[in-house]
DNA sequence: GTAATGACCTTGG
DNA sequence: ACCAAGGCCATTA
């Protein structure tokens, strides 16, 4: 675990999204450099639990907004509880306004 | 060292 | 518009 190229540049992205806002494995992969990579920032969040510094994979989604990782959190309501906490409304497992709520790593960090 | 899997996305029929 | 398959990179067994 000595080399975390990918793995610490999603985690450091993934700490950076600001509260209140979700983003995407493409979006991160994309902001990578490794588009076609998505399912490793996927591969990194599971990982994430196991790092030091936490990283709140409960504000990364897929691209649909559905909380497909909810399933790998403690519990599966970790998740959607950890996002009603950061007034993220999720419906039905999916982020309420996602396109609103979401987040792009080039332009927040951009900006 | 090889094979299989994975919290995905894109493209083709 | 919908359904299906492939591709990508890294980790683990």
């Amino acid at each position: 675990m000595a080399d975390k190229d990918f793995f610490d540049q999603v985690y450091q992205v993934v700490r950076l999204i600001p509260k209140g806002r979700v983003t995407s494995y493409g979006a991160i992969a994309a902001y990578l450099g490794a588009k076609g990579s998505a399912r490793l920032v996927g591969y990194a969040m599971n990982a994430a639990g196991s790092q030091k510094p936490k990283v709140p994979a409960h504000r990364v989604v897929n691209r649909n907004g559905l909380l497909s990782g909810k399933h790998h959190f403690a519990t599966p309501f970790t998740m959607q509880e950890l996002l009603e906490k950061e007034k993220v409304k999720v419906d039905n497992d999916r982020v309420v306004d996602f396109k609103t709520k979401f987040w792009d790593p080039s332009i927040g960090l951009a900006l």
